[in-house]
RNA sequence: GGCGGCAUAGCCAAGUGGUAAGGCAUGGGCCUGCAAAGCCCUGAUCCCCGGUUCGAAUCCGGGUGCCGCCUCCA
């Protein structure tokens, strides 16, 4: 396959540090807040590229780290009187469960940064070694930026001069030096170090992570690929392959892929500008999977302008591939190899062209569904289609709810049962050919956004979105 | 100020040198008691100006507009 690298700014054919096997890590979420829109999507991009790269054949290692001690947590924890680590546990816990709704799947690795200081004290202490960190006189540890002779080939910049915002320090060397580890003496959260108790600095987590969990010996870079939104680009992952470089001698990652934005209005979604979508909100009113077909629906490295019109317009787009579903329903086929799979994947196979891969799906369902009203029984053909909508399961992550419930989404029990007893007696009046009564029953369906489709096996009813 | 991205039909969105995928919406047809669903048909010369080329949405130059990173951020 071929991936864009954000560093090259090309695409380059995907090859493996190791034949036959990919090491990818992605930037996970700092566990202090509810998961929104943006997160989702960035979750998204790198589950559906982790999954075409299996698809592939590889064997792939997925980490994906939680941050799970930060100022943001310790400032939540304070105002809500519960410690730093209930805050973590109760945001990973949602993170994980929002994750799972919108069919992300568990990452083979998922180090917490509470679980690798290990780790960090480790690479700190190898760029205290070589002379890439210096200690000042509080007792914090700042990487010496200007030590590095590729400091900002990553992200392209030509100075760290314009760093003004960078929070001053007086003792710092440069202003773009980051923090390594951060000294505490203040009784607040803290951890044992070789330096004394403190906390780690941010960018660090990554690079020690990727150290001792995923990089393999003796080869140029540490990891194949690495991952995460197009914010992190500068300063955090310039600041991560810095400290790789400097305390192992060879690059971080040998892709670098950047997610796009999910924006509202034209404008970057984030805490601080208060827009922020909530994923949990927005699975109240719809299926995971409609949601996952939404934000997967263009291409990764664009903003997506979310909005509420497109993600209806990619519902209904969803739901055509669930009524071809529900025309193949109960039955059970082996799956076999097909053209289909083929095409899907040499899309997807672009960096990630999902346009073409919708499109493909599109004129497959299209095309199934003319075949199936000219001949329902052609056995082979069904065996085929069954075959074509479980590679979409395994490789695009939908289609794979069972196709009534899909259509039932956020009905209770009862309300089913109301239903169902409005089509009975709305079939018994068609019966006596009591057109009146009959459309009376079904226009009070519509009313309650159910439609109905009557077919030679009876009728059936769908939620309308 | 430095660096970067984007601009394609009413809307969403692929395509990066050979005369514009797909979806939603719209209109028409078939099917249906009527519908719904399904199938078929229906629409753009690609922000503007100039250049290169036999030929450009696609390359080059110059504009205009929107967005992002440079502070925590997916």
């Amino acid at each position: 396959m071929t991936i864009y690298d954000s560093v090259q700014k090309t695409k380059l054919p995907f090859e493996p540090l190791v034949e036959g096997k990919v090491s990818l890590y992605v930037c996970g979420p700092t566990v202090y807040d509810d998961a929104h829109l943006g997160h989702a999507k960035s979750a998204l991009v790198f589950d559906l590229l982790r999954r075409v790269l299996e698809a592939e054949g590889y064997e792939v290692t997925f980490a994906r780290n939680i941050t799970d001690i930060d100022d943001k947590i310790i400032n939540k924890a304070r105002e809500s009187g519960l410690s730093t680590a209930d805050i973590a546990a109760r945001y990973t816990e949602a993170y994980h469960r929002d994750m799972a709704a919108i069919g992300v799947r568990k990452p083979t690795l998922e180090p917490k940064a509470t679980e690798s200081i290990g780790a960090m004290s480790d690479m700190i202490q190898r760029l205290l070694d070589t002379g890439h960190a210096y200690r000042i006189g509080n007792g914090d540890i700042y990487f010496d930026t200007a030590s590095d002779g590729r400091y900002l080939t990553l992200s392209n910049r030509q100075s760290s001069e314009n760093v003004s915002r960078v929070e001053k320090v007086s003792e710092k060397r440069h202003e773009a030096d980051f923090a390594l580890w951060k000294a505490v003496n203040d009784g607040s959260v803290s951890f044992d170090s070789p330096f004394g108790p403190g906390r780690p600095g941010w960018h660090l987590e990554c690079s020690a992570m990727i150290e001792s969990y995923l990089a393999r010996e003796g080869t140029p870079y540490a990891i194949d690929i690495h991952g995460g939104g197009a914010d992190l680009l500068f300063p955090h992952h310039e600041n991560e392959a810095a400290q790789t470089r400097c305390a192992t001698n060879r690059e971080l990652a040998r892709y670098w892929m950047h997610n796009g934005f999910v924006t509202i209005g034209g404008e970057k979604m984030s805490k601080s500008l208060g827009n922020s979508f909530f994923l949990k909100d927005a699975l109240k009113a719809y299926n995971g999977e409609v949601i996952r077909f939404y934000l997967l629906s263009t291409h990764y490295r664009g903003d997506f302008n979310f909005n509420e019109e497109d993600l209806i317009s990619s519902k209904k787009r969803l739901d055509r591939l669930y009524r071809l579903k529900k025309r193949l329903f109960g039955l059970s086929a082996t799956v076999i190899e097909t053209e289909f799979k083929k095409a899907l994947l040499e899309a997807l196979g672009d960096d990630l062209n999902v346009s073409k891969a919708y499109a493909l799906i599109d004129e497959m369902i299209s095309s199934a569904n003319d075949a199936l009203d000219r001949d329902p029984k052609d056995k082979a053909y069904r065996q085929m289609l069954l075959s074509a909508l479980s590679t979409i399961e395994e490789i695009m992550g939908f289609g794979t709810q069972n196709p009534y419930d899909y259509f039932q989404f956020g009905l209770d029990e009862e309300t089913k049962a109301t239903i169902d007893e409005l089509i009975v007696r709305r079939t018994e009046a068609k019966k006596i050919k009591d057109f009146a009564a009959s459309d009376a029953i079904r226009d009070e369906l519509n009313a309650m956004g159910v439609a109905i489709m009557d077919t030679p096996s009876g009728t059936f009813w769908e939620m309308q979105g």
